[in-house]
RNA sequence: GGGCGCAUAGCUCAGCUGGUUAGAGCGCAUGCCUCACAUGCAUGAGGUCGGAGGUUCGAGUCCCCCUGCGCCCACCA
C-alpha cells in the first residue's frame, strides 16, 4: 500500500501528475489514415495573452472532449498553438521600447522585427504554460505558431492563389483606420459602441448671397456629428424630392472658413427626415459620402495625417488633432454666427478592437479579398447540416453574416506579420511609394507576385524590385489554421489522418473573425469543411453581468484560483455552472463547489484504500453473492455511465458534472460507503467499493483529470497504467438489477423516515428508538427483515416487530412507506401540544393535493385522452395521498 | 432599425422531445467534532415558474402580446 497524504494538496498532485503524463507520451498522436480518430484544433490564443477565465472554460471543454474520446479508444489529436497577433504584439513591443526611450521608427524594420521575435521568445509561451497548468492534454510535440515557416508558406500560397484567381485585389476605398495603431482594420475589427455624442447644425452660405437672413435662400443648414471633417467637404447633398431645397438648383454654396466652393448635388439616398435633409459630402472621410462622390464625379480631399492630425488641406487648422480641431472649428463657427445649435445625439462609433481609440473612416489604398464567391460553399455546408452549430441558434447568426458578407480588408500598415508577397519594379511603376502602386489595371507592368523575392523585374528586366510594405491581417493566417497546422500544402500526411477535424469549441465573439472564415478557407483550399460541429460556449462575465476584461479590472484570475483550490476544482466548478452556451456569471465563491468536491473525493478514496488495502478491481465480482446495497450501487453506476456518455455526446457538460457529483457524493459516499462499514461480507464489499470508485474516477476524469489520476494511482495495481489511457467504462448487463435497486430505494426511504421522525419530534440524539413495521406485502417485509441491521445502525433504532397488520403501539407516531407503515412509540418524550398544529397543516396541504388529483381523475377527457400510464400514475398518486392523510390523522388522534 | 438571449426558491442557476407533490449549489433553521471528510454528517423550512391571453384532457416546457434586463448586427450624416 502506498502512503496516502491525509490532506488533499492539489498543487503537488497536479504538478507531479502532469509531469507523469508528459513522460508517458499519451498526448501524442501519430498520424495514421486508418482507424477511428478524433481531432480538434485549439483556438490559438495570441502570444501577448495570459490565461483568463474564457480560456479556462474554452480549454476545459476541449480537454473534456479529447480525454473522453481518447479513453473511448479513438486516436486523438488536439493541436495547440498561438497566433502572432500582429497589432497587439507590435503594440506591446513598442510600449516596451518606449520605456527605453525608443520608437519603432528609430530602427529599421528588420531590427524591429528582431526585437519582436526576442520578445516572443521570452514571453510568447506564457499562455501555453498556463494551459498545461489547467491540465490540457494537447499534443505538445505538434505546437504551432502562425509565423512558423510552414504556416507562413501556407499564407503565401493562399495569397498567391487568390490573387491569380482575381479574388484578391488592391483598391482605393474608405476603410476603418486606427490613428493610434496607424493601420487599416477590417470591418470586424472596428467595434461599434453607442456613444452619447452631439450633432451640430451649421450654416453653409449660398455663394453670392450678401446676408445670412433667409434659410434655404441665403444659407443651408447641415447637420453633422464630426464637424472637423468639413475641411474635406466638396459638396452638399439633398434629396431631389425635397421641396425645401428645390430653389437651390444651379446655385453653389461656400464652405465656411475655407471658402471652398461646394456643389449642391441631388441624390435619392439622402433622407429628408434626418437632420435638416441637407448632407455635407466628405468623400475621403465617410463611406456613404464616398459613394455619393463617385456617383457625382466629386474629388476626395483627405484632410488628416495617418495619426489623426489635420494636414495641409486643413489650412489654418493644420497640426491640430482631430478632436481638438473639432472644438476649435465649432468656436470659429460660433464667432462667425454660422453655428446654429447642438443637440444630444446617440450614435454608434467604431473603436479599434486592440487599442479602443475611435476609428476614423479613411480613404486609402488597401488589399481586399473578394468574399462573395468564397461564401457560397460556406453557406451551403451549414444550410445542409454538414456543419452544425451548438446551440443551433448560432446558425442564423452565421448565415446572416454570410449572406451579407463584404470584402475583407487584409492589409495592415504595421511591421509584425506576414508581409504581402508582392514586389514592384521601381522603374516600371514609376514611384517609390509602393503602397500607392495601382495593381488593378489590367496588364500593369512591374508587378511580381510570388513566394520568394524575384531576381529582377519580369517586365523590364531591371533589378530594383521593392516589396509591398504592408503585412497581412493576423486572421489571414488564422483562417487557414485547421489545415496549415497539418502541413498543407506540402505534406498532407497529417491532413489525411486528421482532417477534417471533429469539433471546434469557441466563444461567440469569434464566429465572424474566425469560424466563418475557417469554413471558407477549408472548403476552398483543403477541399472539405474544417470541422463538423461548432460548439459555442458562453461568455464569462462577472457577477454583475459585465464581460470580464483586464482593462475593467473585474477579472478573476484562473491561475489564482488554481493556486487557491487547484485546477480540478476550477474546472469542475466552471463546467458545472455553464449550461449549453449560456453566459457564465462568475464570482469567487462559485469555486467552493469544486474545492469541496475534490476534498470529498480525496477523503472517500483514502478511506476506501485504507479499508480495502487497495484490493484489486481486476477480480471479477460474483454478482450472485452480492448484497442489496452492492446491487443497488452497481445498477446506479450503470445508469451514470450511460448518462455521462449521452451528456458528452450532446455537449451537455454541466449535466454530466452534476450527475457525477450526485452519484459520487450522495449515492456512493453518503449511502454505499456508510453501509459498507456495516457489511459482513468484507471481500465482496471491498471489491465493489474499489470497482465503483475506480469506474467513477474514470467517468469523472475528463472533467477533473488530476485528482482522478491520483486516486487511480493509489491502488497497488496502478502499475497497470494511467487512468488517462484506461478504457472508458461501459455499461455491464450483469450489473443491471432494477428490482434490487428499487428495494434499496425503499430501504433508504425507510431509514430516512425513522431519522425524520427523530428530527421532527426532537428526540434526543442518544435515544434509541423502537420501530414496529407493518409491511404491505412479503416484499416490504423481507426488505426490512433482511436488512434489519442496516436500518438499526443507520437510523439508530431497534426493530421490535415486523408483522402484517400489527396493532399500533401506544403513544406511537407513524411514517409511510407506500402502504407499509412504520410505528415509532415516543412515549413521554414528545411535546405533544406543540406538534399538533404541524400535523394539521400537513394534513391540509395533502388534502389540497388530493383535491387536485381527484378533479383530474374525474375529468372524462383526461381519462380518454391521456396515455394509460399517466392515468395509472395519477391513480397511484391519489391512493398514496389518501393513505398519507389517513395516517397523519391517526397520528393526530394519537396525540390527542 | 433588425436579430438573439434571459426573467423559476433569500442568492446563483438547472429543468432535453408538454404528463410523478418543479430540482441543485450556496445561504438559512435544528441537532451532531459518529474512528474518510466540519472543505463534514443528519433532518428541515423556502418557489406555482415576470405580466396578460391562447392551444391542449394537461404548460415552467408550445403560440401571440406586454414589461424589465443583457448581447449581437446595421454607412441614417
Amino acid at each position: 500500500m502506498k502512503e496516502i497524504p491525509t490532506r488533499y494538496d492539489p498543487h503537488s498532485i497536479e504538478e507531479s501528475t502532469y509531469a507523469m503524463w508528459l513522460e508517458s507520451g499519451i498526448f501524442h498522436a501519430e498520424a495514421s489514415p486508418d482507424g477511428s480518430r478524433y481531432s480538434i484544433v485549439i483556438p490559438p490564443p495570441n502570444i501577448t495573452g495570459v490565461l483568463h477565465m474564457g480560456h479556462a472554460l474554452n480549454n476545459a471543454i476541449q480537454d473534456i472532449l479529447i480525454r473522453w474520446k481518447r479513453m473511448s479508444g479513438f486516436t486523438t489529436l488536439w493541436m495547440p498553438g498561438t497566433d502572432h497577433a500582429g497589432i497587439a504584439t507590435q503594440n506591446v513591443v513598442e510600449k516596451d521600447l518606449a520605456r527605453t526611450g525608443l520608437k519603432r521608427h528609430d530602427m529599421t524594420r528588420e531590427e524591429f522585427i528582431g526585437r519582436v521575435w526576442e520578445w516572443k521568445q521570452e514571453y510568447g509561451s506564457t499562455i501555453i504554460e498556463q494551459l498545461k497548468r489547467l491540465g490540457c492534454s494537447c499534443d505538445w510535440d505538434r505546437e504551432r505558431f502562425t509565423m512558423d515557416e510552414g504556416l507562413s508558406n501556407a499564407v503565401k500560397e493562399v495569397f498567391i492563389r487568390l490573387y491569380r484567381e482575381g479574388l484578391i485585389y488592391k483598391g482605393n476605398y474608405i476603410i476603418n483606420w486606427c490613428p493610434r495603431c496607424g493601420t487599416a482594420l477590417s470591418d470586424e475589427e472596428a467595434e461599434h459602441r453607442d456613444l452619447d455624442g452631439m450633432i451640430y447644425y451649421i450654416k453653409y452660405p449660398v455663394k453670392g448671397s450678401p446676408t445670412l437672413s433667409r434659410e434655404n435662400e441665403d444659407y443651408v443648414v447641415i447637420a453633422t456629428t464630426r464637424p472637423e471633417t468639413m475641411l474635406g467637404d466638396v459638396a452638399v447633398a439633398v434629396n431631389p424630392k425635397d421641396p425645401r431645397y428645390a430653389g437651390l438648383k444651379g446655385k453653389t454654396l461656400e464652405l465656411p472658413i475655407l471658402k471652398r466652393e461646394l456643389r449642391i448635388i441631388f441624390d435619392e439616398s439622402v433622407d429628408p427626415e434626418f437632420g435638416t435633409g441637407a448632407l455635407k459630402v466628405t468623400p475621403a472621410h465617410d463611406p456613404l459620402d464616398f459613394e455619393l462622390g463617385r456617383r457625382h464625379g466629386l474629388p476626395s480631399i483627405n484632410v488628416m495625417h495617418p495619426d489623426g492630425v489635420i494636414n495641409a488641406e486643413g489650412g489654418d487648422y493644420e497640426g491640430l488633432d482631430r478632436f481638438e480641431c473639432r472644438e476649435v472649428i465649432l468656436e470659429d463657427l460660433k464667432s462667425r454666427r454660422l453655428f446654429v445649435r447642438a443637440e444630444e445625439h446617440v450614435h454608434a462609433v467604431g473603436h479599434c478592437y486592440r487599442c479602443h481609440v475611435v476609428v476614423e473612416p479613411r480613404l486609402s489604398k488597401q488589399w481586399f479579398v473578394r468574399m462573395k464567391p468564397l461564401a457560397e460553399d460556406a453557406i451551403k455546408v451549414v444550410e445542409d447540416g454538414t456543419i452544425k452549430f451548438h446551440p443551433a441558434r448560432w446558425t442564423k447568426v452565421y448565415l446572416g453574416w454570410m449572406y451579407n458578407i463584404r470584402d475583407w480588408c487584409i492589409s495592415r500598415q504595421i511591421w509584425w506579420g506576414h508581409r504581402i508577397p508582392v514586389w514592384y519594379c521601381v522603374s516600371c511603376v514609376g514611384t517609390r511609394d509602393m503602397r500607392d502602386v495601382d495593381v488593378s489595371s489590367p496588364g500593369a507592368a512591374g508587378i511580381y507576385v510570388g513566394k520568394e523575392p524575384p531576381s529582377g523585374c519580369p517586365d523590364c528586366g531591371a533589378g530594383e524590385m521593392e516589396q509591398d510594405p504592408d503585412v497581412l491581417d493576423t486572421w489571414f493566417s488564422s483562417w487557414l489554421w485547421p489545415f496549415s497546422t497539418m502541413g498543407w500544402p506540402d505534406d498532407n500526411k497529417m491532413l489525411d489522418s486528421f482532417y477534417p477535424t471533429d469539433a471546434l469549441v469557441t466563444a461567440q465573439e469569434i464566429i465572424f473573425f474566425w469560424v466563418a472564415r475557417m469554413i471558407m478557407a477549408g472548403l476552398k483550399f483543403a477541399g472539405d469543411v474544417p470541422f463538423n460541429d461548432v460548439y459555442i460556449h458562453g461568455t464569462v462575465r462577472d457577477s454583475t453581468g459585465t464581460k470580464m476584461s483586464k482593462s475593467l479590472g473585474n477579472v478573476i484570475d484562473p491561475l489564482e484560483i488554481i493556486r487557491e483550490v487547484g485546477s480540478d476544482a476550477l474546472r469542475f466548478s466552471i463546467i458545472s455552472i455553464t449550461s449549453q452556451g449560456q453566459d457564465v456569471f462568475l464570482s469567487r465563491d462559485k469555486f467552493d463547489v469544486g474545492r469541496n468536491f475534490a476534498n470529498k473525493i480525496w477523503n472517500a478514496s483514502r478511506y476506501v484504500m485504507m479499508t480495502t488495502g487497495g484490493c484489486s478491481d481486476n477480480v471479477e465480482i460474483n454478482v450472485s453473492s452480492l448484497s442489496l446495497a452492492d446491487r443497488w450501487i452497481l445498477h446506479n453506476l450503470n445508469l451514470v455511465i450511460e448518462e455521462v456518455n449521452r451528456c458528452f455526446e450532446n455537449f451537455r457538460f454541466n449535466d454530466a458534472a452534476s450527475r457525477l457529483y450526485d452519484f459520487i457524493w450522495h449515492k456512493y459516499c453518503d449511502w454505499y460507503l456508510e453501509i459498507s462499514k456495516l457489511s459482513g461480507d468484507k471481500d465482496n464489499t471491498a471489491r465493489v467499493l474499489v470497482t465503483v470508485l475506480r469506474k467513477s474516477m474514470q467517468l469523472l476524469h475528463p472533467i477533473m483529470p488530476f485528482i482522478t489520476e491520483a486516486v487511480w494511482q493509489m491502488a497497488p495495481e496502478s502499475s497497470s497504467g494511467l487512468i488517462s489511457a484506461s478504457e472508458w467504462p461501459l455499461k455491464r448487463e450483469d450489473w443491471e438489477d432494477a428490482a434490487s435497486a428499487a428495494k434499496m430505494e425503499k430501504l433508504i426511504a425507510c431509514i430516512t423516515a425513522v431519522r425524520n421522525i427523530r428530527a421532527f419530534w426532537n428526540v434526543l440524539p442518544g435515544t434509541e428508538l423502537d420501530v414496529f413495521f407493518d409491511p404491505q406485502d412479503e416484499n416490504d417485509s423481507s426488505i426490512v427483515e433482511d436488512n434489519r441491521v442496516l436500518l438499526e445502525k443507520l437510523a439508530h433504532c431497534r426493530v421490535r416487530e415486523i408483522r402484517k397488520g400489527l396493532s399500533r403501539p401506544e403513544k406511537s407516531v407513524a411514517a409511510l412507506l407506500g402502504n407499509s407503515r412504520i410505528f415509532v412509540p415516543l412515549g413521554a418524550s414528545v411535546d405533544v401540544e406543540s406538534e399538533k398544529q404541524r400535523v394539521r397543516d400537513k394534513i391540509t396541504e395533502i388534502e389540497r393535493y388530493l383535491e387536485g388529483v381527484g378533479r383530474k381523475l374525474s375529468n372524462k377527457d383526461f381519462l380518454s385522452k391521456a396515455p394509460r400510464e399517466v392515468v395509472e400514475k395519477e391513480n397511484k398518486k391519489l391512493a398514496k395521498f389518501r393513505q398519507e392523510a389517513d395516517t397523519l390523522r391517526e397520528n393526530l388522534e394519537a396525540l390527542v
